[in-house]
DNA sequence: GGTTGACCCTGTAAATAGTACAGGGTTTAT
DNA sequence: ATAAACCCTGTACTATTTACAGGGTCAACC
């Protein structure tokens, strides 16, 4: 029988062991085969898709966000338009965080600059880490309301 | 008497109402003054705090995480030497979770392309995002078990 | 002044994502 | 055969966020 266990897929990418049941729960992943006497069998494409359910956790995806991405495939039935719209919406957000994530890495990078060279700030420079989110400044027509499917 | 109130914050910041009682309980706020008649009353301060939480939320830092970056500044009391090592974490983390979303930014555009080419195929593109974390490879010493401050 | 609607308050409960644990079975090794 | 290290299930807990019920306050309008 070939087949990675819970804990040995656990192990390798790097989540809790209960999280695999709980993505089996949700649907994000199928339920693996078992041994005769009831154990999970993992395959290798499991691994994969765990792996990557993991890294979108950890970028802030939703499961929800995740079974879609997870989704986006072309598929022979479908026409393409529908992954298109969803695969560039994803890409807008994606860089999105790209871009707020380097703008905070900037903030460190000064931070940690003046550090090295003992400048004192009682203020807490990285608060203005995010331009696209100042409060202070309306908004204009862009809504971040609940995104639907 | 001067401030934003409830609803105010939470829509400049683009945040639900409730967050902030929860922000407040967890101490990620300091409790914000009161009207006679017990309305919050937010100052500037607090709304760009607010609106850092909720990017920062957004790009996947747990509330813990970001109090921990909230507090990073040179202050005068103490040596710069754990602000460094803390800001250089960060660091590391901030340049992983770029690296992260680059990976799955490629994917997307590859699967924009194949969409746009109406290039049929079965398997699933996006699963390959993230290379940092192809399992079958076994990680030598680079455990990741949970993190600590 | 009274009423209405939109806001605020509190406490509590739900939903989502993840973890922990109890009580028990299985495998492996000695 | 017995201990250690796995696995199973169900359940219950945490963290984060959101929703709701029951009630108070404010501004506007007649």
């Amino acid at each position: 029988m070939e087949g990675l266990t819970r804990s040995e897929v656990a192990k390798q990418c790097g989540v809790n062991i209960e999280s695999l049941r709980y993505y089996e729960k949700r649907r994000l992943i199928d339920p693996p085969p078992r041994t005769p006497a009831g154990y999970r069998m993992y395959s290798r494409e499991d691994a994969v898709k765990i792996g990557f359910i993991k890294n979108a956790r950890n970028l802030g995806f939703t499961l929800n966000e995740i079974n879609d991405l997870m989704k986006l495939r072309v598929d022979r039935k479908k026409s393409c338009d529908s992954v298109l719209v969803k695969a560039r919406n994803k890409r807008k957000e994606v860089d999105q965080k790209i871009r707020d994530l380097k703008s905070m890495r900037k903030t460190l990078d000064q931070l940690i600059g003046k550090c090295e060279k003992s400048v004192l700030t009682n203020d807490c420079p990285i608060l203005s880490s995010f331009e696209s989110a100042k409060p202070g400044k309306k908004l204009q027509g862009g809504d971040h309301g609940p995104q639907k499917d």
